[in-house]
Parts: C-alpha cells; structure tokens; sequence
DNA sequence: TATAACGTTTGT
DNA sequence: ACAAACGTTATA
C-alpha cells in the first residue's frame, strides 16, 4: 500500500519529465506489443519507465506539460463518437501507426462523412459497445441490408428521420446515435417503430435477434441473443475500451503492484487499466422506460 | 477502501 | 496449451 503511493507519485513526476526525452532502449515485448521487462532492470534503469511513457504519451505536443491520466478528466468524451475504433483485442494486432490519425480533413460533406462512417459503424459498434446495438444502428443496419420492410412503417418516424426527406437518414441518424447523447426519439409520439421480433430487450440493452442478423447477411458477428443473456447474466467479461488513454499504453510499467504481482494478482499494470473498466460495470449504460413501460438500458 | 490473490474467461 | 487480464473474494 504504502510502496504503491510512494512509486504512484513517483512515476507521475517522472512520466512529465520524460515527456521529450526519448532514447531507444531495449524493449521486451511479447507477442502481443506490450512491453515488458523484468523488474529488477526496470529498477536499474529508472528511465525506461520514461521512455516507455514518453513513447505512450508520444501523441502529445513536445513541448505541452501535459498533466498525466488518472485525473477523471475528460475521456468521458460523451458527444465524441467513439468510432476511432474501439478495437481492444489485448493483442493489438493492428498496433501499426504508433501515431493517431494526421490529418483531419476540413469536413467534405456532412452526409459524406456521415455515409463514409456508417460502413464502419457496425463493427465498431458490435465490437466497442460489446455487441450492443442502438435502435438506430439497427434501424441502419437493416436498411442497408434492404430490409426497410420489416421496420413498421406505422409508428410514423423513421430512425432519425424526424419527418422530413428519409435521403440521408441514415448517415446522419447513425452518425449521431453512435456517439451522441440522442434523445430518445421513439414512442414519444407514436410507438415504437420496429418489428419486435426482431429485437431482444434486455436489462443491458436492445440486440439485434440472431434471425435479424443472418436475414441481413450479418450472421457472422457474435449472436446477439448470446450476448444478451450472456450480459444478463453478467458472466460476461468486459473488454477495455482501447480508446482511453491507459488503454492506448503499450507498455507495462513493471512498478506498480498489477505488474510486481502479475504471477499472482491476474491483473494488468495500473498505468493500462482501461478507465472504462474501473469503472462499475454497468457505468456506460442508463435506464430509459419505452412507451411499453419496459426499462432498459440506453447509451449515453 | 485499496490491495492481493484466486478462479475464470478469452484470444492466440 | 498457454498467456493475458476481468471479476470476485479475502484481507489489511
């Protein structure tokens, strides 16, 4: 306890000192890019904690002090679209570019850009919300898959569609719902739009039935039905987000207690630990009551 | 409450 | 089979 406060504050002084000064030192990796060395040299050379820092932290301006993470700062981003991927995969195996994304284009079109993001959208979404579907993505989804059909047209509104043109329905709606707050469009004037078949309501979310999918050709993600029991349940494991700065470090720090009791504790480095993770487990969804009465969860 | 350890799941 | 790491429980 003590140790792990005193190295704590240590390494946060010294991860702002490091900040520029970078020297190649040889690094052990394992197979899957994280950086790991054994204690005892990490101790001999208290600057490869730097290093490994500097080169986590790479993504900041040279020159900025940049305070460290752990300050619940922002990345809770809750408007930014998480489509940055949120890939995890603890063995990055796409770990290429070490650095972010360069150039931001000044912005084409909204509807390109939003059409352009929507082909990323499912995976990304199955795989960074854990197989959760928004109702608009699901509503994208089919209708990409030409199954417009089987929404209810009833209801009145399509996703995102507030009654206006239903052109660009879905790159905007989709775009939007990804990683908007959004607010809950459906039911407040008419019912719920979509064939409820196709759905399964759950404590945790809304999924996609695995008949749904396979009628869209999308069969081969992970059956929503199991993940949804799976995630009532709670046996299933949450993975990091990949996107949260710990998430991005690739190296252990071989300092802190996850990585001195790794052989016992089962744990990742504390300088890694997703800050969704830390989180309760529950912590990235809220309860919203459909017209029907039914709580759920809902993304924020 | 934070940490340590264990059992387990998950991916390679 | 093995390694990594999440979730849970025990403990200080």
């Amino acid at each position: 306890m003590s140790s792990g406060l005193s190295e704590g504050s240590r390494v946060d002084e010294l991860e702002r000192s490091a900040a520029r000064q970078d020297s190649p030192v040889i690094e052990r990796r394992n197979r899957s890019g994280i950086i790991s060395q054994p204690l005892n040299k990490s101790l001999k050379h208290s600057r490869t904690l730097l290093q490994y820092t500097a080169a986590a932290t790479s993504a900041v301006p040279a020159g900025s002090p940049h305070h460290n993470h752990n300050h619940n700062h922002h990345h809770h981003h809750p408007h930014h679209h998480p489509k940055g991927h949120a890939h995890n995969g603890e063995s990055n195996k796409r770990d290429h570019s070490t650095k972010p994304q360069p150039p931001a284009p000044p912005a084409p079109t909204v509807a390109a850009l939003a059409a352009a993001k929507l082909d990323r959208t499912l995976e990304q979404v199955l795989e960074g919300q854990n197989g959760l579907l928004h109702f608009a993505q699901a509503a994208a989804l089919l209708k990409r898959a030409g199954m417009e059909h089987m929404l209810l047209p009833g209801g009145g509104m399509g996703v995102g569609d507030t009654g206006s043109g239903a052109n660009d329905l879905e790159g905007t709606s989709v775009a939007d719902a990804v990683g908007g707050p959004l607010d809950f469009p459906y039911g407040v004037g008419g019912g719920f739009p979509f064939n409820p078949g196709l759905f399964i309501m759950t404590p945790a979310g809304v999924f996609l039935a695995d008949s749904a999918l396979h009628m869209a050709g999308l069969a081969e993600y992970p059956a929503q039905s199991e993940l949804a029991s799976a995630i009532n349940s709670g046996k299933k494991k949450r993975k990091r987000c990949g996107m949260c700065e710990p998430c991005r470090r690739r190296i252990n720090c071989e300092q802190c207690s996850s990585c001195r009791n790794r052989k016992t504790g089962h744990q990742i480095c504390k300088f890694r630990k997703c800050e969704e993770l830390k989180k309760k487990p529950s912590g990235a969804l809220e309860k919203v009551m459909l017209p029907t009465g039914a709580a759920f969860r809902w993304f924020q």
